[in-house]
DNA sequence: CTAGGGTTAG
């Protein structure tokens, strides 16, 4: 290559690593004035590298299909801009074809398709990279191809195999521990993250900021919040929030997603720099903890600081409007989504409109909302089930159905659980039961117990109480939700005893009640006039199994011994709880057993009590 | 050419 060639390769691999794109396509136009490109393909696999590098894919690959010799250059650079670019299909295809016209693959072309397949999750093309790079003993002088291993397995899933990689490098850094350490964390295995990032500090290496990262989010995970906190002193010590963005957005999620709302906003107001990105994790975080209030107020502070919300910030802000039924700011939050023109580009948006819309009560807008959608999915119809069977109306909810099979979606595990919801508030046995054999017939049953619960239920309140029973037994496992829906579905139709009994049944499991499984138990005696049993259970509840009696339970209660005619116990297991006397059930509870036992005197008494909190607001 | 932050249906 003589002294000019190789003064373009200069140039034009400077605009590639700057991807300066117009200047590189004025050399470009110089080169090919002086005619280059004929005598000289080494300049014209630099010209692919520009483009590709610039994300102008279509351009590289047309000049590289142009070459008539064509090396390993200007294959990896159109491998790594596809990758980079998000085009990993592709990049793999171009690989495939490289090895076709018999280009070896150097280590950095290994290392860009080990990217492509982590990105698409494609373990077994992943895995047969590995083997070709064993094969040639490349691992032993080169950190960034032993990195993009342990990367492509940990996005694939198979952390055992990215450990391994990891584990059989001749020397390793900061960087692949990270790799490794962001996989187990992302894969849901905080605990492995965690064991991960201590065992790094014993062999002498230390964290930076990107390993905080990642530990803080398995620390969110697991809920560790001392671990949590440990590593927030370790962060300002060494004073990295000042250049990290990204780590103190870490560390508001860490604190939210433990539960420590206002050390979170603490956390974020004291931030040195913040984006949208903070904000979003502290208002998604109030959302998911069913304070809607202070997430949209979150927003308010935000938009003060000149910051626009993204899609994510409107998903998040979208759920905090149907936490608390805010139908009127949630259509604001609409106006700006249809502002931003996101439905286009964003499903999980469309369908978080349909959701809120839906959970505000507001079915008939969820409904059109829906259909005015670009794109729908499975979710986006499921939502609207859902939302109808939340409100009783089976009827729509069914319909739907329809619609959505007539549109080619199937059905998946969570539109049953909808379905079977929406068979039981209408009581439609039958339906139900068609809906039992397709869920069978699918499999759906395995590892969702979830699914297994609607079903239990749909029966149960269906009044079927042995197609219950049955489908309880034929059931793979059982939680504590399983059986409280039996323990109900008994409870309610009158059958005190059984109730009782698969309360017991299910201690002997080794399963213990929670809340719900009382209400129920309570309720089952009080249907049933069972007061010794009702009387010993209500006791258990707080000395053995620590929970606090609410107002269910005493309403429960009150009923039990009321009907009984001890209206003196109704009256000492309220004065027992004062923070229960606002409710008005607990009252309502007493009034019917006065009225029973023709007992005016406590009767008048209980009505002034539950009328006093009423009156209250109008008085003062 | 290698590692990191926020989000939809039960």
């Amino acid at each position: 290559m003589n002294a000019e060639a190789s003064a373009f390769v200069g140039l034009l691999r400077a605009c590639a690593k700057k991807k300066d794109c117009c200047r590189g396509a004025r050399i470009h136009a110089d080169v090919l004035k002086r005619g280059f490109l004929d005598r000289n393909s080494h300049v014209a696999e630099y010209l692919v590298a520009l483009y590709a590098n610039c994300g102008v894919l279509p351009k590289a690959q047309e000049l590289l299909d142009a070459l008539h010799i064509r090396g390993v250059v200007a294959w990896t650079a159109l491998i790594a801009g596809y990758t980079r670019y998000g085009h990993c299909q592709h990049a793999l295809q171009c690989y495939d074809r490289m090895q076709q016209e018999g280009i070896a693959a150097d280590v950095v072309t290994f290392t860009c398709v080990l990217k492509a397949c982590g990105t698409l999750g494609d373990f077994d093309k992943g895995k047969q990279i590995h083997d070709l790079i064993s094969k040639q003993n490349l691992l032993d002088n080169d950190v960034f191809l032993g990195t993009a291993l342990v990367d492509m397995y940990a996005k694939c899933g198979a952390l055992v195999k990215a450990h391994l990689a990891l584990d059989e490098l001749p020397c390793r850094d900061v960087i692949c521990w990270n790799a490794l350490i962001t996989g187990y964390a992302q894969h849901e295995q905080g605990q492995n993250a965690l064991d991960c990032f201590e065992h790094m500090q014993q062999e002498g290496l230390f964290p930076n900021a990107v390993t905080f990262t990642c530990a803080l989010k398995a620390c969110g995970h697991i809920g560790d919040i001392n671990k949590g906190e440990a590593i927030h002193d370790e962060i300002m010590k060494q004073d990295f929030l000042r250049e990290d963005l990204s780590l103190g957005n870490a560390l508001v999620d860490m604190y939210m997603k433990c539960g420590d709302l206002a050390k979170a906003q603490e956390v974020l107001e004291l931030l040195p720099i913040r984006d949208v990105i903070s904000w979003s994790a502290l208002i998604g975080g109030y959302a998911q903890q069913g304070q809607g209030q202070e997430a949209l107020d979150c927003f308010e502070k935000m938009q003060i600081e000149g910051l626009s919300p993204n899609s994510v910030t409107l998903t998040c802000l979208l759920k905090a409007c149907s936490s608390i039924g805010a139908a009127d700011k949630g259509e604001k939050i609409h106006d700006e989504i249809v502002r931003q023109g996101l439905l286009e580009s964003s499903i999980v948006l469309g369908n978080g409109l349909v959701d809120m819309y839906a959970k505000c009560g507001a079915l008939a807008k969820a409904r059109q909302v829906l259909n005015d959608l670009p794109v729908r999915n499975v979710i986006s119809w499921s939502t609207l089930i859902a939302g109808y069977a939340d409100q009783g109306q089976g009827h729509n909810a069914i319909s739907c159905m329809e619609r959505m099979q007539q549109e080619g979606f199937s059905p998946n595990a969570v539109t049953f659980t909808c379905l079977l919801k929406a068979c039981s508030s209408i009581g439609a046995t039958e339906k139900g039961e068609e809906f039992h054999d397709d869920i069978s017939r699918q499999g759906f049953f395995k590892n969702n117990v979830a699914l297994g619960t609607a079903l239990v239920d749909m029966y149960a309140k269906c009044g079927a109480l042995a197609k219950a029973q049955r489908a309880f037994e034929e059931l793979p496992s059982g939680d504590v939700v399983c059986w409280s829906a039996l323990i109900a579905g008994y409870a309610q139709h009158g059958y005190g005893e059984k109730a009782l009994h698969c309360f017991e049944l299910m201690q002997l499991n080794g399963l213990s009640p929670d809340t719900i499984t009382f209400s129920s138990v309570l309720n089952a005696c009080s249907h049933s006039g069972l007061v010794g049993e009702g009387e010993l259970i209500f006791d258990s509840m707080t000395r053995e199994f620590g929970i606090k009696p609410n107002v269910e339970h005493v309403a429960s209660m009150v009923a039990l011994f009321g009907h009984a005619g001890h209206l003196d116990k109704a009256v000492e297991v309220i004065q027992k709880i004062p923070s229960l006397q606002s409710s008005p059930a607990v009252w309502l509870s007493l009034m019917g057993a006065c009225k029973r036992w023709g007992d005016v005197n406590i009767g008048q008494w209980a009505f002034e009590q539950a009328v006093r909190p009423l009156m209250n607001p109008i008085l003062t």
